[in-house]
DNA sequence: TTTTTATTGTGTCAAATATACACAATAAAA
DNA sequence: TTTTATTGTGTATATTTGACACAATAAAAA
């Protein structure tokens, strides 16, 4: 029998905001509870942490599982412990926010959820729990680390243009930014290769980047990459 | 009978990486572990979150009951979830760092450490567990914070000198700074009272100065706020 | 008592970076 | 063919950064 020095009564939960860029927005995905508690209310995706399972670990199960998409871009929150965040158990939560291309995605609302779509950040509906501080906290490091790492492009597609990525700084930092000051920044940062690729739109072709995934390696070793 | 719907079987700890700045160095806090598993190893000060407590009282409680100091600055890092960083039981940790000023601290190893004593960072022993990466991701984040909160004045006693805080910097940073330009920065950041005091030492006289807490809480509140 | 030595304190110039800003080219729709 | 909305580009100015040298001081050594 194995030796148990400790009691624990405290459960332990991961819980995904999972953030997606789509038509200028950011979105995030959510899910409505198919069980109690709160069951009916839209919440975050999340499962109670197994035992075999170190939190990252489990924050993919639960992201695979709603997606199909594994080997994203995650990375971990702080946790969320307020003794009375649940109303049956003690449980903290780890949370994670993962950014996930459009183009991958296919979701697959599982049976804790009898329902999962792209919420628009701005049109969030009442949530379950404190998943509402949990995205906020998201957010607030999303903010963040869009200045020191280059993480637009895990949310864009393979191909963009420079209007694109400048929508998703301006979504992600709530700041309007100045388009040709935008561009030359762009441009000395030295991440993106220019294809002979144009798209088509309403006024004048505007051309294709993709990301230069030589440079990508070089500057997410750097600590600092501070771009806006 | 309460409702119990999930049966744990993970327990939580908190660690703490108390930081204390002395003689121009970085120093952290260790206890040497009173009882098994680990026994007579050095190791962080830390314990079981306990069911009434969140993660950052459980951890207020570590420090308070080691140190005595109670209300210092905090931080909450990324948890420790590897599934067998645990010899016996599986335990993830919620890691915290503090900072606490070298005038306020005074030892009280209690039940569960047989000793402690403050340890240069460049001179840290063999630990218990995985201490030492949580010690080094405490280290990452302290030089992230440094830059974007004035968190050298929680570190600092309440009057220093110039030099004092540039080699706080410098050995938070681990770089070599230019005198000149350090104190052309810091005085336009406007964060420092300079007082009408000296310190007397073997060469030429050294203003004090304080910090000025009003432009604390304007700074605190921003979200950026970058000096190096 | 004088000289040496290590440390504090200060300013300027050049380079790099950031900000503010206007107009021609295009392609679809009117 | 005219209108309209969008793409793409450069320059001038202000701000910030980085490099750098010398006088004042106080103790210690001569």
């Amino acid at each position: 029998m194995k030796l148990q020095y400790n009691v624990p009564d405290i459960s332990i939960t991961v819980d995904c905001v999972i953030f997606g860029f789509d038509t200028s927005k950011l979105q995030i995905l959510l899910i409505k509870r198919a069980s109690d508690p709160e069951k009916g209310k839209w919440a975050l995706p999340g499962g109670f942490m197994e035992k075999h399972e170190t939190a990252e670990e489990s924050a993919e199960r639960v992201l695979s599982q709603l997606t199909g998409v594994t080997d994203v871009y995650m990375d971990q929150l702080k946790v969320f412990a307020a003794v009375d965040r649940h109303p049956i158990e003690r449980v903290i939560t780890v949370p994670f926010y993962a950014l996930v291309k459009p183009e991958n995605y296919r979701l697959n609302p599982s049976s804790y959820a009898s329902d999962a779509y792209w919420c628009d950040i701005d049109r969030l509906p009442i949530l379950a729990f404190d998943h509402d501080e949990i995205i906020n906290a998201a957010l607030d490091a999303l903010k963040r680390d869009v200045r020191l790492k280059p993480i637009g492009f895990e949310l864009l597609p393979e191909k963009f243009t420079m209007k694109d990525l400048q929508d998703f700084f301006e979504a992600v930092l709530e700041e309007k930014l100045d388009r040709r000051n935008f561009r030359r920044k762009i441009k000395g940062a030295k991440i993106l290769v220019k294809l002979n690729e144009v798209r088509k739109g309403a006024h004048k072709d505007a051309i294709l980047y993709k990301f230069d995934s030589k440079t990508y390696r070089t500057i997410s070793k750097n600590t600092f990459y501070i771009l806006f």
